[in-house]
DNA sequence: ATACTTACATACGTGAATGTTTGTAAATGC
DNA sequence: GCATTTACAAACATTCACGTATGTAAGTAT
């Protein structure tokens, strides 16, 4: 096989990484070969070393390519100047839902990370890189309830880290089980889904002392 | 090595079982080889062989033991003679996380099932069999809430299938996030998580239209 | 007491996946 | 226009876990 140029070779690793995608999700992370990959991909198994360390490497790749275009509406819920950050964390949660049920991509790479991977060995960092996101999760969804408190949406005596968790479960849980039986039109039924984690955060069980 | 009586191999079968259980956990199942399960429980893997027919037979013997004792509680819950079904179900779902936070060996099981297993190849029957307990917890959860709104505890015109949803997802929410992030203590904060679950029962959005 | 079976240990063969190395033809730099 | 580098393909060596086959000493039935 010929050389190819600059352009040709930036797809070949996008077929790469799309291949990647398909065959880890059918196959799980440990149990896909990079001989399966490159089959997919149409290359051979030295194309995939030229461009990727190894197979964690590939897989590390392929789940950068899942950056949140949700960026802008988290940035406003957590803005204090935003007037309405309760109304913008409604629409955000709708979004997440929305996007993963609608974008094949998304729902394959969240399958993959709840269903198709073992957080161990040379995985044990993408696992603690999961847990800061957690934490930082909780920390972002408290400060936008926080701003929400200021706004007068929310009671004041909110202890917000609590409702954080309470909320970040939830959504991760709807996510979890909607991936694993995905039995109900999760786009007709974000906005109930949503409606109802709001009215959780009325709970008398998270005030403060 | 002699041959053992038949309680003495009873034992090596529980001490090979305990041995996967903690390779499992630290290796995750498919990285996990039956040699280093075998030097763990200080038997050899022709003992394994001799137990189990291969790794993933050796691995469902090992979930059958979370065979869950929480049964009687989840049957009250149900029952239509049950006079406070929402005590029940509380008092169940505290229980519930409690145990998790207390029990090793169900924490350590419930990990493995959520971070270090991949659902497929082999295990895609074990996938199956969790969908299928998944759908199931939704209906006796609808079950039990329907019982609280016959005994007037939940109002007349909740729609029991989609709270069950909801609830569902919100437990699976916690342990999940808890497993990989264990920042707060669980047992203190139960009664607390569960209440708001409870009070999230009563959002409008719940009812039926 | 003897024959047979059990509960393992040990040794072997096999296949598959990994990482590396070498080859090569075309693109690119000067 | 020539040397060099690039973007792969193909072949190779190594590791490693699996399943199986065989060995064996003690327990168990008769």
């Amino acid at each position: 096989m010929a050389r190819r140029t600059k352009e040709e070779a930036q797809a070949t690793r996008v077929q790469i990484l799309d291949a990647a995608e398909r065959v880890f999700h059918a196959q799980g992370v440990s149990r896909a070969s990079l001989a399966e990959v490159a089959k997919e991909a149409g290359v051979s198994r030295g194309a995939i070393y030229w461009h990727f360390e190894n197979k964690i490497d590939l897989f590390q790749a392929m789940l950068e390519r899942l950056r949140l275009p949700l960026e802008e509406l988290a940035r406003a819920t957590e803005s204090e100047d935003e007037p309405d950050p309760l109304g913008c964390m409604r629409e955000l949660l709708i979004k997440a839902l929305t996007r993963l049920a609608e974008d094949e991509q998304t729902r394959r790479a969240h399958d993959i990370l709840r269903y198709k991977c073992e957080y161990t060995g040379e995985l044990v960092d993408l696992r603690e890189r999961l847990q800061a996101l957690s934490i930082e999760c909780d920390q972002r969804i408290a400060k936008a309830l926080s701003n929400a408190v200021n706004k007068g949406q929310l009671p004041e005596d909110l202890d917000c880290e609590r409702a954080a968790v309470c909320l970040h479960a939830y959504m991760e849980g709807i996510e979890a089980n909607w991936l694993l039986v995905p039995n109900f039109d999760l786009v007709v039924q974000a906005p109930a889904l949503i409606d109802t984690l709001m009215h959780m955060l009325l709970s008398p069980a998270l005030r403060r002392s």
